[in-house]
DNA sequence: TATGATGTATCGGATGTCCTATAATTGTTT
DNA sequence: AAACAATTATAGGACATCCGATACATCATA
């Protein structure tokens, strides 16, 4: 864990949350699998999300036609869908208003 | 509701989460009594917690040991503890690691 | 063909975040 | 004192996110 970026994940306040709209911003790069997913999100976050966190949270995001899949082999790839894309773009904005403000303020002090 | 800041709130990913997080951030800056805090939460979010979010988020955050509470006349001043002030430096640092690169590049797009 | 590695997927349980509804307490106003 | 407003607080329910356990399909290899 750990070896690519990530900080001591802190003990103090829970930091779930926001896992669609992170892995929707991972798919606008590039189309993956749920394991490829996965492991970006280790590299970001510190820590893999298993099977039970990942597959649900697709699931869900293509029930809301989100995202959209492809069986190749034994691989499932998923693809960011237009509406995904432009919902992702209004999460993008969300985000960064809501939490600009503490990304700054860090940025200045480093 | 979305007066001071907020764009349009997303319907396409849950954006819960980290709201812990965003309180001890908040009472880094300045002691304040539970409506006080919904209140900055309003401004940030564009939706004000109401009391059955905040409170319990207050309490647990209590029991950690992360925040002091004092009562002065009906309200209830909630601060930063020094244990708090600690963890909120390293959340701080691991938000920035596992969102940066989103922010750079929506800032990079403005 | 058998074995193992890889990838997908669900289940059940825990926890944090969200709401509405309800209620108690304290301070102010009439 | 009575009525009102502000503040705190809990109860109960919904849902996203997290885990470990389990299972199955596919592909490569021995």
């Amino acid at each position: 864990m750990n070896e690519e970026c990530c900080p001591e994940t802190p003990k103090c306040c829970d930091m779930r949350g926001l896992l669609s709209f992170h892995i929707l911003w991972i798919l606008s790069r590039k189309s993956m699998n749920g394991q490829e997913i996965a492991e970006e999100l280790r590299k970001r976050k510190g820590a893999k999300p298993t099977a039970g966190t990942i597959y649900p949270a697709l699931k869900e995001l293509r029930n809301k036609g989100l995202v959209g899949m492809e069986k190749i082999g034994r691989a499932t790839v998923y693809s960011l869908s237009e509406e995904g894309r432009k919902e992702l773009q209004t999460a993008c904005k969300y985000f960064c208003s809501v939490f600009g403000e503490i990304f700054h303020e860090y940025e200045e002090k480093s």
